[in-house]
Parts: structure tokens; sequence; C-alpha cells
DNA sequence: CTGAAAGCGCTTACAG
DNA sequence: CTGAAAGCGCTTACAG
């Protein structure tokens, strides 16, 4: 039924012109009278003409598709962000292949080598922990953290961590247990650095770090909250909604409500931060507006490139981008309880 | 500093030899003697070559690139999903495009027709609620619930609900109350109905569906568990990770312990299931398996094109497969309580 | 067993 | 303003 997939030569037989002038006016380079691409339009249209990929790169050295290198699925933030980019990419006319880390440790090497192999113009990538993505043949954006070496777009997340310190702060809270799952996050460093800003020198703080504590006493171990908001602190800020919902449902079980006896924040705003109860307080991560920036970096970088040449080696996006973080109360914050108790932290 | 990348001529030139053989020693369509082959294969390896997939795919009509068409982000177990696609794909040769519906009705045509456009030799589709997809023109694999007419690959989603079913009649529940999201969701209705089967005879159940009581209430509305509790109900059985860590939560902050006063399971063993406190009882999703028979019934439907001919128009491949689903018991569940309540069930 | 040649569908200097 | 021709890097009949 349906008529064979129309090539150029087909339009240009059916028009009456050369190849040539077809490939001109639709590709608007000027070059071809009005009315003739005119014409030429309607007719690839009306015949829903769509360029050959394969034709066109293998003429062009370019293949329209870009790499996504996501680090392992660990990251719950990766629906979002390949969600974002997928579309800010396909806004510009590239297609985006996945690149997947598969967790391996470098998975991420093998990941690149392969969107390489496969030709692609350009690559987004958001790096594992601690790797620093090294001088690969094709342009490369980065989305990581503000104070990652290099070029890289990201989330403000150090601004993030001073709202949220400040927001716990006004709330009177001047004891707060900071909990990360890993000190070697430039994501979670900046966090960290933040809300210790944001609450101000009047506040004692301590952090747990979740990777630590495993190491003794194996993965899911309890977080000892219960024992330290008998301690005396009013309010444990996570850097992560998932670090978040694993402190609310411990304080909870133990009958510790929250926030009545002990706030808990979060980060990033996930899905599951607004259905639980109590809603998380956290903060909101633009993914749309990162992904644009880096997808709007890296396709200038690539469209830099002259025709035919290779792209100089490690090419890097010029871009170093940074967007706000949003605060998103729920009511899983709340005013810090009356200091009644005199322990020591430990 | 790095060589240029090689090409096949250039290989060729290396070794004296012509083009066509290169191809065909690497391609190892025999032809070529064994010993060339080798010195082929080994100064391949050397000089780091690798087809180009434009040449090739504008050769021989195949770009090697499958697309993966995912319905919204609100489906948490995309990651999960597209990371195993994708692993499954590498492994054939073949590279994944990501083709996102973006939530919009008519976002999972528009990205069927993208993939199109582009080029891909076929693809996996993981329809929006209640869509069916329509003959396209290349090789189809479509991943959804065993009740979905056509050729589907998915988890035995009715099993899955008995073995839950099961589960909880086995600790004495009779009194369950099921709460999905969707009454049209295929997955949801088969979880549904298998869950009453292994609920057997002796059992009372009644659904809430989250879609209605929130266009009533508002998002984001208490689910009314408590009073449901009240009534006598021992069990919340739900029909996703999300909507049990809903209802684990909405339970916790009104002092209801889950399991000694009720029970909460979910499905899928997302990866807050494990993080929670009580940890959620799940019904796990092998992700990996379903992903490794969609995409070799999808490449075997590919490769069994005839060169150069096009696909019949709405190839569908012809696999009809499913894949059990595996109890994990957390403590979220445990004995029913003692009917110590006469309510009716309103 | 090996090679010369054609051609996949485009785009782009170059002529006219 | 328009067209004829070359060529991007492969694979595949077809000859030898």
């Amino acid at each position: 039924m349906k008529p064979e997939k129309p090539k150029l030569a087909l339009l240009a037989g059916a028009l009456g012109v050369s190849v040539a002038t077809v490939s001109n006016a639709l590709s608007g380079k000027g070059r071809v009278s009005p009315e003739l691409a005119e014409r030429i339009r309607a007719k690839a249209d009306m015949l829903g003409y769509v360029p050959s990929v394969a034709g066109r790169a293998l003429r062009t050295g370019r293949s329209g598709v870009i790499g996504l290198v996501l680090p392992d699925i660990g990251n719950p933030l990766f629906p979002q962000i390949a969600q974002a980019i997928e579309q800010a990419a396909s806004m510009r006319g590239y297609g985006v292949l996945i690149g997947d880390s598969r967790g391996e440790v470098d998975g991420q090497t093998q990941a690149i080598a392969r969107l390489i192999d496969r030709g692609v113009d350009g690559m987004v990538v958001i790096p594992r922990r601690g790797t620093r993505v090294s001088d690969i043949g094709c342009p490369v954006a980065v989305i990581d953290s503000p104070s990652t070496p290099g070029n890289t777009v990201s989330a403000d997340h150090w601004d993030g961590g001073r709202q949220m310190g400040a927001h716990l702060a006004s709330l009177g809270h001047r004891r707060v247990l900071l909990v990360g799952t890993s000190p070697l996050s430039n994501v979670q460093a900046d966090r960290i650095g933040g809300l210790k800003e944001g609450l101000g020198d009047g506040s004692i703080t301590e952090t747990v770090w979740i990777e630590k504590l495993e190491a003794n006493l194996g993965p899911g171990c309890p977080l000892g909250l219960v024992a330290r908001v008998a301690q005396g602190f009013t309010a444990i800020a996570t850097l992560s909604d998932l670090t978040a919902l694993r402190a609310l449902t411990e304080l909870q079980v133990a009958g510790i409500a929250v926030p009545a006896a002990a706030s808990v924040t979060g980060f990033d705003d996930l899905v599951w931060a607004s259905v639980v109860t109590p809603g998380i307080t956290t903060m909101r991560l633009n993914a749309t507006e990162v992904a644009q920036l880096a997808v709007t970096a890296l396709t200038q970088a690539i469209e830099a490139i002259p025709r035919g040449e290779l792209s100089p080696l490690g090419t890097v996006m010029a871009a170093r981008e940074c967007v706000p973080m949003q605060l998103v109360i729920r009511q899983s914050s709340g005013p810090a309880v009356q200091p009644s108790d005199q322990g020591q932290p430990s």
C-alpha cells in the first residue's frame, strides 16, 4: 500500500529538476529561486520525503547523533536527565544513543568507546564518581558539579545546600546531622559545603557517610538516627531523596515524629519525595535546564568544527554553566524542637 | 598524535590487498584463505580499524541501530529496562536510540516517527496505557503484559499477583485492600487478577484506584488507609512499589505499625523497596531477562528480512514470551492481626 | 582464493 | 539560478 520510501532522485525525477537542486532547496542553502524552492518543498512534504541519514552521514562525515553516557542505574536521577537530553537534542535535530556504564568500573570507558565506534558527533557524559573524562576524539559536555575541574554544566549544588541550610537555620535548627553516601562525590561535597555555609557559624554539624557505615555494619544497616536525635540533633539533612527516605522511615518506625521531633530533608525532588507522608522538603533540580545547556553547548561545539576536519583531540565544549536549584518546602521540615537534652555529641 | 581513523582502503593499502578482500576477511564470509584472513585481522586490530557505520549503512540498508520507545518518565521502571535493553542490544552489535514519548498523548506516535526517520532497523516499545502499536514500517517488539492482544514479551504479572496473593493468604490475611493507579493498565489488571486468584475464595478484597480518588480529592490526597484498617483490612496489596511507599508512610504517620497492625506489599522491587524501614515485600521483575527476550526476538525479526527488501508492513516479531516474577519477602508483610473488629466494609 | 567495479543516497565544489 | 559529476566508505555480485 504505502509507496516506497522516497529518495532524492525520485523527488527530482517527479519534478523534472536535478537532485542537486532539490538538495539545495531543501537544505535552504539559497542558490535556488524562491518559486522553485517552494515547489520542491511542497512536493517533498507531499511525498513525505525524509533524507536518508546514512547517505547524508557518509557524505558529510556527521552522523547527527550524540551519545549519552550515564553512570550505573543506581542514580534515580537518570530518567529525568535522559528525557531532558533527548528532548533538547531532538529539538536541534540530533538523535541520542544510550551509552550505559553498567555499573562496572571501566564501563564508562567502554561505553564511550562504543559510542565513538558508532560515529556519534559528540557526547554528553555524566561521569562516575571520581572519574575524569579524558581526551576522547569528539566534543564532550560534562554534567557534574560546579567544583569539578574543567568545563561542566551543572546545577548549583553548593547554593542548593546553602539554601537548604538557611531554611533549616530559619526554623531554629542549630544541631544538624548531615548524611551522604560518599565523600568522593563532587556533587555531595558541594552540597555539604553549602549546607554548612547556610546553617551559619552558630550551628553544629556532624557528617555521616553511609558508604563507611555500611562497610562496617553491612548494606542496609540502620543509620543510628534515633541515637542522634537523642543526642540533640534536631534535623537530618541528607544529600539525596533516597537517603531522606531511608532516614524518614527509620525515624517513623522508632516512633519519632517527623517533623515534630526531628526534621528530615533531601535533595533533587525525585518522584517519591512528594508521595510520601510527610512529604519531603528537598531541593529541586531543574533537569530540563541542565540538559538544555549541555546540549546547546555540545551542538555548538560540534557545529563549530569545520567541515571535513576531525575534531581537535579532547575537544570539550567551551561552556561552564550553572543552574540554580529551587527549595521545595514540604511537611518533613518544621521548627526545631526545644533543646531538652544535655547529651554530648559523640 | 593519534593517527587518522583508519579506513578500509588504508588497511588494504598497508597490506597490499584489495578492499574487497579485507572486507570479506573481516566479515568472516569465508572466501579468503585462512592465513590471509588472519593477517588482515591482526593488522585491523593493530590499527584499531572499526568499519564506518555510515558507509556500511548506506551500502547494506541497515543502520545497526534499534529504537527504544518509552512512555513518560512517570514509570520508575524506566532505568532498569533501558539499561537492560542497551546491554542486550550492544551484545548483538546494535546501538540503542532513545525515543521518549514525553508524556504527551501523541508523543508515542511522534517518537516512533522520529526513530523511523533516523533509520532504525527496528524498535522495542513499551506502550502507553491503552495504546496499541499499530503497523509501522519496521519490526517491533512490544513489552507489556501477557494479556495484551498480539505478540508481546512481558513479565508474568498475573502469576506475580498470584504469588503475592498466596503469600498473603499463607500469613492469614483474609481481608485485603488492593490499591492501583489505573484500571486501564493491562499490567495492573493482570496483577489484580492474579492477586485475587492467589488469595483464594476465602478472601474478601476491595480495590482502590488512585486515579479516581485523586480526581475527587486532588493529587496527593490521602488514600484513607487508616479507616480501611479500622474496617478490618489486615493487608494493603498495592500494584507498584511507589504506591506501597505511599501506603507505608501513610500508615506509619498514623501510628499504625507495619506489619504488626497491617501488612503492605508492592511490585517490581524498585530501588527504595529495600532502603525503607520496614523493607517492602514485593515481586521482583527481571528486567534483564525481559530485555534479552525482546531484543533477541527483535534482532531475529530484523535479520530475517531478506537483504534489500523493505520489511513487510507492520512486522511484529514472532515471539510471545513471558518471564516469571520472583517474590521478595521483606519486613513489611507479616501475620494477619487477629480480627478484633466487626465493622462492615463500606 | 582474490580483485576490479558498481552502487547504496546524499552534498558540494565547479561549470555553465 | 540550475545541473553534471565526483566522492564519502563500505559490501557484493561478478570475473578471473
